[in-house]
DNA sequence: CGGCTTTGTTGATCCAGGTCAAGGTGTTGC
DNA sequence: GCAACACCTTGACCTGGATCAACAAAGCCG
């Protein structure tokens, strides 16, 4: 077990309530009845950056929900390379249905509020809920699209077009409800060693291509970590996307 | 619509059965009645190596299940260049329910057959029957899984390791019964263009990789399609699976 | 405050893999 | 038989990004 089981039930409807506002949500796809009979196994959860919340190393026996925060989904070789192979924003579903062990690692890459239950209870409303495995079906789909994408920047894009689609896939998830245009503010959910994980790059270039968008006036970059982008369209053209 | 709907009827039978035989076709999970109302609209077709079934240009009205064959997905940007984001093999589903369009586009890498049926018979199947939908998502999970390991191999790995996961990756497929071990032959699907494609390289990189191979006795060449690996176990360490 | 650690930047150098170019091999059609 | 073509290999050279190294900046804690 991965994601520790302590039930806080004053926590529950407030989680519920915020899970269902979500359209990719587990909850929303679920009855009341139902509703009530996964919150009695349900935690909420506040976690830290770097906090592992599910292992390739042990079984899992617990799915989650992205509540806020980003999660990062990894893979390492064995002699320490990584690759981030995923991120996942609320209120994105964590976990693997139908297997018992995990090919990845997920982790914590901000403070992040997770909503976790079983596997046991959410497998048994699989089959209960048509809705609920169509949803997960539909939100896997979307991963496969966004990792397929990811291929292709991984494959035959430059570290300049690597960082400038790293930067629009940040904006376009900062604020998922505004259309993307324009000059766009965000902070970075990651640090620059996660984001040469990310890119398959190394952090030295990942810095240095940021270097070169703020000199090209493309950007502008406050503590490290906030981000303006003065002319989005402008930044789709360099990430070739 | 991509894939020809022209009804040989007398093969209809022979279709359906052999889709059946093969545990992720769509066919087994379906009654007798279903599947005679599915076989009304289904065709069985032979297309030769280069044929698109799939534009990412239109809008899909059809799906197809891979018969025979192998069939490459890939992306392309503006400028030409192109990664292949996943193989499909029999009796891989092709096709993106819930959703009209396609982000990728699939071609024929060798000879192949595949059964064709229209989009609207099987989305109505989908919703009919659970056992279907089941299957295609435990489809679409796995091939999340593929893709995720070859993001990994993407971001992280060097030409040898490459040009080795590749290798492994065929040799998996060539006999999926079998266990793998010891020494293994099989034909290469791709040709070296569609192997850089896949590996994120170029094609001289690749052949120099299996001249390598060869030279240190991991694997024979025959007719620059067949290969034969001597130690199964040895090309693992060389491709850090 | 000042020392310590973690994180990010910048410069100098190196090398894996890309690019360019030439030639080999096999297949198809006349 | 021999063009014409598609595909693959090999060599010589170049370059984008890795590596190595030094330093700056920002948290953290006594």
């Amino acid at each position: 077990m991965t994601i520790r089981q302590d039930i806080h039930n004053s926590e529950i409807p407030a989680l519920c309530r915020s899970c269902e506002a979500r359209h990719r949500g587990v909850c929303g796809a679920l009855t009341t009845d139902q509703l009530v009979e996964l919150s009695r196994h349900t935690t909420k959860r506040k976690v830290d950056p770097g906090t592992v919340l599910v292992s390739d190393a042990d079984t899992i026996d617990s799915y989650a929900n992205v509540l806020a925060g980003v999660v990062k989904l990894t893979k390492t070789l064995p002699d320490g390379r990584q690759q981030i192979v995923g991120l996942q924003f609320a209120p994105d579903f964590i976990g693997r249905p139908f297997k018992h062990e995990s090919s990845i690692t997920a982790e914590a890459a901000t403070p992040v509020r997770v909503c976790a239950f079983p596997k046991k209870s959410l497998d048994r409303m699989i089959e209960l809920s048509p809705e609920l495995g169509h949803r997960l079906h539909v939100q896997a789909l979307n991963e496969l699209d966004e990792a397929r994408d990811w291929m292709l920047t991984l494959g035959r894009k430059t570290a300049a077009e690597r960082v400038a689609s790293f930067l629009h896939l940040i904006a376009r998830h900062s604020d998922p409800e505004k259309e993307l245009g324009g000059e766009v503010s965000f902070d970075l959910p990651l640090t620059r060693a996660d984001i040469a994980d990310f890119l398959g790059l190394t952090i030295e270039t990942v810095s240095r291509q940021l270097t070169k968008l703020r000199k090209d006036g493309l950007i502008a970059v406050e503590n490290n970590r906030h981000i303006t982008v003065f002319d989005v369209a402008r930044l789709e053209r360099r990430a070739n996307v």
